[in-house]
DNA sequence: GCACTCGATGTCAGACACTGACATCACTAG
DNA sequence: CTAGTGATGTCAGTGTCTGACATCGAGTGC
C-alpha cells in the first residue's frame, strides 16, 4: 500500500458535490472539502483549477464524444443534422437515468457561479462542434450557426429530460427539440 | 462643492477599462483601480458587486433597450422575426461606431474570467427575450429556441460589425446572419 | 542492497477578492 | 440650529488561489 490512498481527485468530486448539495456552494470551504476526503487544501488545487472546476470534470469526456460522434456522421448530411446527431451521442456519456444529472444540475441552477462555468463550457462544445463542422467543408458562418443552435437544441432536450415525469429519453427529447427549431426557424 | 467629486461610478469604469487593456484584467487590483479614481476599495465594491461587473454595467441598458422594442414589435411578427427585430434594436445602445464595443471586446475575449460573465449576460438576454415572447403568445419552447437563435444571430452579427473592414452597420450584419440561420435551419 | 529519481502530497507564507461593522462629514429638511 | 441622509473612509477578517520548498513511498539502474 502506498504513502497516500489513491483516488483522490474522484473521492475529491464526490465529497465536493455532497457538500455543495447539503450545505450549498458558498457555504462549503475548499479546505472542507479536502478535511473530508482526507488531504489538504493545496492538494485540491492541485487536482482542479479552482473551486467550481470539481463539478465540470466530465465535460472533456462529453465534448470527445460529441466531436468523435460528429466526425464518424454521414457526409451527406446537412450542418445542422450532423451538430444535432453529434449532441444525441452525449447519451453514451449521461447514460439513461436522469437521476444523476438532475441532482449536478440541481446544485448548478442554485448558484450564478456554477451557471456561469456551465455556460462557457457549453460554449467550448459550441466551438469544438463548429471547428468539426468545418472540417466537413462548412463554411465558418453556416458552421458556427448550426453549432449554436445544436447546443441550443441539446440544452432543451435535456432539461425536458431531468424534467420529465414520463420517462421520455434523451435523444427523444433532443430530436423532439430540433424538430421545434425547425419550426421556429422556418421562413415565414 | 460637495466633499467628494462626483461621478465615481463613471470614473471608476474609465479607469477600470484603462487599466485592463493596458496591462491586463488579473495584472490590474481593485486597488490600483480605486485609487487611480481617487476612491478606496472599498467604494469600488458599493458601485460594482464584483471585480468583473466593472466592465459590465451598461448590459441591463442594452436588455432594456431589446425588451422594449420586442414589445414594441407587430403582433403578427412570427416568434423568431420579433426577437431579431429587437436585438436590432441594440443599435440604440450601441452606436454607429464600431470602435469603443471593439476595443471592449479585445478585453473581454483576451480573459476567460471576462467571457464567463459575458456569457451569463447574454444568457440574461435570451431569458428576457423568451420572457417577452411567451407574454406575446408564443408557447414556452418555442419562445426559449427562438431567443436562443435570435441571441446567436445578434452576437454573430456583432462580431462581423466590429471585424468587418467595410464599415457595415450592425444592424445589417444582424440581418444577414438571420438569413444564415434560416438556410441552416431550412428541413434537407 | 544502495543510491537516485519521480510523483503525489504536505507545509508555509502571502497576494488579492470580497464583506461586515462602524466612523466621518458635507449637505439638507424642519 | 439640529437631526437625519448618503456617499465615502477605515479596519478587521474570511476565503480563494499561488509559489516555493519539504517529505516520503515506489520504482529503476547498478
Amino acid at each position: 500500500m502506498g504513502r497516500w490512498v489513491p483516488g483522490a481527485r474522484g473521492r475529491l468530486q464526490r465529497v465536493a458535490f455532497e457538500l455543495f448539495a447539503e450545505r450549498g456552494f458558498e457555504q462549503t470551504t475548499v479546505a472542507e472539502i479536502a478535511a473530508r476526503a482526507g488531504l489538504t487544501e493545496r492538494t485540491f488545487f492541485r487536482h482542479f483549477a479552482d473551486k467550481r472546476e470539481v463539478l465540470f470534470a466530465g465535460q472533456d469526456e462529453l465534448t470527445a464524444q460529441v466531436v468523435g460522434a460528429l466526425a464518424a456522421a454521414p457526409a451527406e448530411l446537412s450542418a445542422l443534422d450532423a451538430a444535432a446527431i453529434a449532441v444525441e451521442a452525449s447519451t453514451e456519456v449521461l447514460g439513461d437515468r436522469p437521476d444523476g444529472p438532475r441532482a449536478r444540475q440541481t446544485v448548478i441552477d442554485a448558484h450564478p457561479e456554477l451557471r456561469e462555468r456551465e455556460l462557457i463550457k457549453m460554449e467550448g462544445l459550441v466551438a469544438a462542434i463548429a471547428d468539426g463542422l468545418r472540417d466537413r467543408g462548412v463554411p465558418a458562418g453556416a458552421a458556427a450557426l448550426a453549432a449554436s443552435s445544436a447546443v441550443a437544441v441539446f440544452r432543451m432536450g435535456f432539461e425536458r429530460w431531468i424534467t420529465a415525469e414520463d420517462g421520455a429519453m434523451l435523444d427523444a427529447c433532443i430530436r423532439q427539440a430540433l424538430v421545434e427549431l425547425r419550426q421556429v426557424a422556418a421562413a415565414p
